[in-house]
DNA sequence: GACAGCCATGTTTGCGTTCACATTCTGGCC
DNA sequence: GGCCAGAATGTGAACGCAAACATGGCTGTC
C-alpha cells in the first residue's frame, strides 16, 4: 500500500539494464522494437521497465538524434473561432499519432513575431512546424524560414509556394451565394471579412463569382471585420435599402450583428431579408431565426495538415508545392426565404 | 548578399568557443550572465554567437539540468468559450516570461485522460503542471499525481488541498442575481451549466445565496450544458410562465438559446423578461438586445497562475493549498429592465 | 617578498540516449 | 570436425550543455 515518493532523478536506461541483467543497448533495442532480440530479454527487460516505473528521457533522445517528436505550431492567440477551432483540431489530431504539440502564440502575424515565434520552436529542435497564417502579413516571414525543416501552412497564402492547406473559401462562398440566387434574390450583398485575409479574399472572390456567372450585377461590398459590431454598423446602412433582401455574411458573428440591426429597423429575416452565414458556429442554430450558413471542415483540415507533416517527417525533405484544399459544406436553416 | 543553407547539425558552443578563442565554458557562462566574465571576452563570444546564429540546444541543456523551460497544460479539447479563453490567456501569459507551453488536449476529463496526458507531459520533462479542471471528474486523477511536479489547477474542485485558481463564480452569480432583484424582479430563475462542472455548480450557489439574503424564494433550477440548444429548450418551458420576468443563465450561449426561445413565444427582453448571462462572448454586446452580463477576467485567472506555478518551479516545493481567487465583472447592457 | 584571496578562465565529468562497431553464440553444411 | 552466416548481445563513443573542480594571474597586506 505504500507509495514512495519519487526523490532525485528518475531511473534510466542503466537502472533498467542492470535489474533486467542486460546492456542498455538490449533496452535501447526492445524500446525502439528491433528486431534480434529473442523473445526470452524482451520479456526481462519489459518487467524491468515496468518494475522501475521507467519512462525513456525525450530530452536525451532529442539530443542525439537532433529531432524530437513535438509539433510547433504558431498561430495568433485570438478568441476567432476559425483559427481556434483549427488550433484545437490540429492538438487532437496531432495527439493520436503520437506527437505532442507546442503552441506558440502570437499576438499579431506580422513578420516579426512570426520569425520570433519559429525561432523559439527551432531551439526546441521541433520536429516540425505548423504556421496558422490566415493573413497577408504573414507571407514575408515564411518565405524566409530555413527551408530544411518540415513545414505545413494553414490558411496561407495560395500564391505562395510552401505545402499548403486550406478551406475552399471561393467554393463555400460561391455555394451560399448561389443558394439565395436560386431561392429567387435579385441581388446577394456582402459583407466581407478584413481585406488582409486570405479567407475574406477568397469568400469575397466566391461570391463575385457566382454573381458573375448567373449575369447579376455585383452590389457594392461593405468591409467588416468578423466581429458581431461590424455586422451591426454595416447592417444599419442596409437596413435603410429597401432592395437588398439577401445578404451573404463573411461569418455568422457579422451576420448576429446583423440580424440585431435588421430587427432594429423593422426587417424581418428571412420575411424581408435573408441571410447566410459562414463558420457554423455551436450557437449558430440558436440564432433568432437558425442561421443558414457553411460549414468548414477543421477535422480535415486539421488530419490532412497532419499527413502531409509526417510525411515531410520521414522522409526528410520539403516537398513544398503540395495543396490540399478542404470543401465546406452548406448548412440549410430557417435565414432564407424567397423574396416577396 | 549570400545567404549560406544551413546543413548538418547546428553550430554548438564548442563552435563559437573557438571562433571566440575561448573554452566552451566560458561560452555558457555568458550565456547565462554569469559573474565574473571580462566584459571584453563576453563582447567577444557575444560577436561569435552572432557570427554563427548559434542558438542554445534546449534539449542539451534539459538533459543536463533535469528540467525544461516548457509548461504542460491539460485542457479538454473543447470550443467552449471559458476553457478555450482560458488556454489562449495561459499561453500569452506564459510566453511573455520566456516559457513554452506544451499543450495536452484531453477528449474528456476522465481520470484515464488525465494520467495519460499528465505522463506525456513528464516524458518530456516539463517544468511545470497547468490543469484546467472544471469538472468533478478529473478529481481523483488529481489526486494521485507524483507530488513532486510543480502543479498549479485552474477551476478545479474548491474542496481540494491543491493549488487553484478560480474565477468567483459565486460572487459572480450573486452579483447578477442581486442586480435583477435590485431592479424589483419578484422572483429570479437560473438555467444552469451541467452539474458536474464546479463553474456551474458555484453559479448555482451564488444564484441561491442571494436570493436567499432577500428572503426570496428559490424557484426551482433548470439545467442546462452550456449550450444554445439547451437555452432554447429550457426556454420554451419558461416562456409559458407568465410570471417568468427574470432570468438568470450560467452562460451567454445558454441566453442566446432563451432569447430565441422566449422570442417565438413573443414575450420581449427586456420588456416582459430580463437576462443576465455569463462570460461576455465578445457577440454578446450584439444579441438582440445586447445582453448584460459577467465577465470574468481570463487574463489575470492566467496570470495569477503563472505567477504561482513560477513560485513553484523556483523554489522546488509544491506549496500545496495555495489559493487565487479573481471576481468577475457585471457588464451592464439592455437586457434587463424594471418589471411592470 | 611571501602569502592569502579573489577574479577570470580552462579542464573534466556526466546527464540518458542512440549509433557504429565489436564480440559471442548458434546451427547448418561440406 | 571445421568453418561460416547470421542472430543475439555487448562496448565505446558522441550528442550539446552545465556543474564541479582546477589553474593561473593579479592585488593587497604585513
Amino acid at each position: 500500500m505504500s507509495v514512495s515518493v519519487k526523490r532525485g532523478r528518475p531511473p534510466g536506461m542503466m537502472d533498467v539494464a542492470r535489474l533486467a541483467g542486460v546492456s542498455h543497448q538490449t533496452v535501447s533495442r526492445v524500446l525502439n522494437e528491433h528486431k534480434n532480440v529473442s523473445e526470452q530479454t524482451r520479456l526481462k527487460v519489459r518487467a524491468a521497465i515496468a518494475e522501475l516505473g521507467y519512462r525513456p528521457d525525450r530530452a536525451a533522445r532529442a539530443l542525439v538524434t537532433g529531432t524530437s517528436q513535438v509539433i510547433g505550431v504558431v498561430a495568433q492567440n485570438s478568441s476567432l473561432y476559425g483559427p481556434a477551432s483549427m488550433l484545437t483540431a490540429f492538438e487532437e489530431a496531432a495527439q493520436a499519432t503520437g506527437f505532442a504539440v507546442n503552441v506558440g502564440s502570437v499576438r499579431s502575424l506580422d513578420e516579426r513575431s512570426i520569425t520570433e515565434a519559429v525561432e523559439r520552436h527551432l531551439d526546441q529542435r521541433v520536429a516540425g512546424l505548423v504556421v496558422i497564417a490566415p493573413v497577408a502579413s504573414a507571407g514575408p516571414a515564411l518565405a524566409h524560414l530555413p527551408a530544411d525543416v518540415p513545414l505545413v501552412t494553414i490558411d496561407g497564402d495560395p500564391e505562395r509556394s510552401s505545402t499548403l492547406v486550406t478551406v475552399d473559401q471561393v467554393a463555400g462562398a460561391k455555394a451560399a451565394t448561389k443558394y439565395l440566387l436560386d431561392a429567387g434574390h435579385q441581388a446577394v450583398w456582402h459583407i466581407s471579412g478584413p481585406s488582409d485575409w486570405f479567407d475574406a479574399a477568397g469568400r469575397i472572390r466566391g461570391w463575385e463569382a457566382a454573381l458573375k456567372e448567373a449575369g447579376v450585377e455585383i452590389p457594392p461590398l461593405l468591409t467588416g471585420d468578423w466581429s458581431a459590431g461590424s455586422g451591426y454598423r454595416n447592417g444599419q446602412l442596409l437596413a435603410r435599402l429597401p432592395d437588398v433582401t439577401a445578404v451573404f455574411t463573411a461569418n455568422d458573428h457579422i451576420a448576429l450583428g446583423l440580424l440585431r440591426a435588421l430587427n432594429e429597423h423593422g426587417r424581418k429575416v428571412p420575411g424581408d431579408v435573408s441571410i447566410i452565414g459562414f463558420d457554423d458556429v455551436p450557437e449558430a442554430a440558436y440564432f433568432t431565426p437558425p442561421l443558414t450558413t457553411v460549414r468548414p471542415d477543421f477535422a480535415a483540415v486539421a488530419a490532412a495538415t497532419l499527413e502531409l507533416l509526417i510525411t515531410q517527417i520521414e522522409s526528410g525533405t520539403s516537398e513544398i508545392g503540395t495543396r490540399r484544399t478542404i470543401a465546406p459544406t452548406l448548412i440549410e436553416r430557417d435565414s432564407v426565404a424567397r423574396p416577396a
